[in-house]
DNA sequence: GCTACTATCTATAAGCT
DNA sequence: TAGCTTATAGATAGTAG
């Protein structure tokens, strides 16, 4: 429609395809307006010109909710995989998993803070015995060292303490002595593939420690 | 173009609507279609029906991308907020808090797990100290229950234990006396309040049981 | 909802300012 | 770079199937 018939292909003149590009937007805005108003619908229409510049129209809805309504469109009435969509939805997953994840914790950290009801076994509750004795005696044998360090304030070595139900390290430790904290590696998986093991087979009452995020 | 210049409202007539709709979307397309090859721009077109079907264009970029390229755009350059890229962000504050909140549960249970080294005063010990020999108690106590139920294999009422540390419900205990059940409440909300207090002024090493959630 | 026809209206390519 | 002009290609309203 112009005094030659054009090949459809890219205008290789560069202001030749700057003006087309400015010429035919607005002719297309104007078909996109004219459609939106006669048949009332919705409608977006996005450009970017050859200089990356951004044109845009959409009709009596915001351009937002014309896309809205397109990501939530089911995937088969889109055709193809909405990344947008399944980036929520994996965000929504994520705060799920977090969101157990703290009730369990919390439900654990109960036992700890005196709800013993959820405990229905003699079994079960030797071994919450067992495992709280062993963590007072931690904080005892603890409460004793930093006693020592009370009255001996003059000393300022680092005191190191290991409790009997698992050989726990300080960063002290390893900052100090390379060659133990090597030792203590090695004796630290075995420890940890014992509790895995006590842990799998639902032995122990509260999932074991995790050494690795100490 | 056409027989009659056509006024820009919208058609009342219903089939009349659709036919030009149809009409007028293949050659909004087109026009679209010879822009993106004349100029090679990125162009997104996306259109509702009157009944409500998606129509859409897109040129060699696949829909998405052209959305994404203008939804990552600065919000001076887009002109409006983005509903999209705000909702994601919220999400991935609120998978940000669980990951807290997480730390924080698992760094409280390493107490009761064995990991003393994280008490750094005399003070500390003691509380933790009295915490465990509580939990202990009531683990104690809830043992002799279910070893006293154990023998009494034909009694069938339900066994209630309270704790020293604080009054825990049963499920059981709710459900078969609901006058008591209000006692309990009322007492709940004092020892909450105990409770809360204390851990706000740090007087608590842990955070107390949350009673709302039992 | 789609195709075909065609008279008529519209968009626009090229050229000019 | 942006507007204007004009000849012409293209789009489409009305109609029928």
């Amino acid at each position: 429609m112009g005094r030659v018939k054009l090949q459809i292909k890219k205008i290789e003149n560069t202001t030749n395809r700057q003006v087309t590009y400015s010429k035919r937007r607005n002719g297309l805005i104007k078909k996109a307006y004219e459609l939106s108003i006669l048949c009332d619908i919705d409608i977006a229409l996005l450009m970017f010109s050859p200089s990356g510049r951004l044109s845009m129209f959409s009709g009596n809805k915001r351009i937002e909710d014309v896309l809205e309504r397109y990501v939530n469109l089911p995937e088969h009435e889109r055709g193809r995989p909405n990344t947008v969509v399944s980036q929520i939805e994996d965000l929504q997953l994520e705060v799920n998993k977090f969101r157990n994840k703290v009730e369990e914790l919390e439900k654990k950290l109960r036992i700890f803070e005196g709800d013993s009801l959820i405990i229905t076994s003699v079994h079960q509750a030797e071994y919450h015995e067992h495992v709280l004795e062993e963590a007072l005696n931690c904080v005892r044998s603890r409460k004793e060292v930093l006693e020592q360090q009370q009255d001996l304030t003059s000393n300022s070595s680092t005191e190191q303490i290991f409790c009997h139900m698992q050989n726990v390290h300080s960063n002290g430790f390893l900052a100090t002595s390379p060659h133990h904290a090597a030792d203590w590696l090695s004796q630290r998986d075995t420890q940890s593939d014992i509790f895995n093991f006590l842990d799998l087979n639902g032995l122990l009452p509260l999932r074991s420690l995790k050494l690795d995020d100490i």
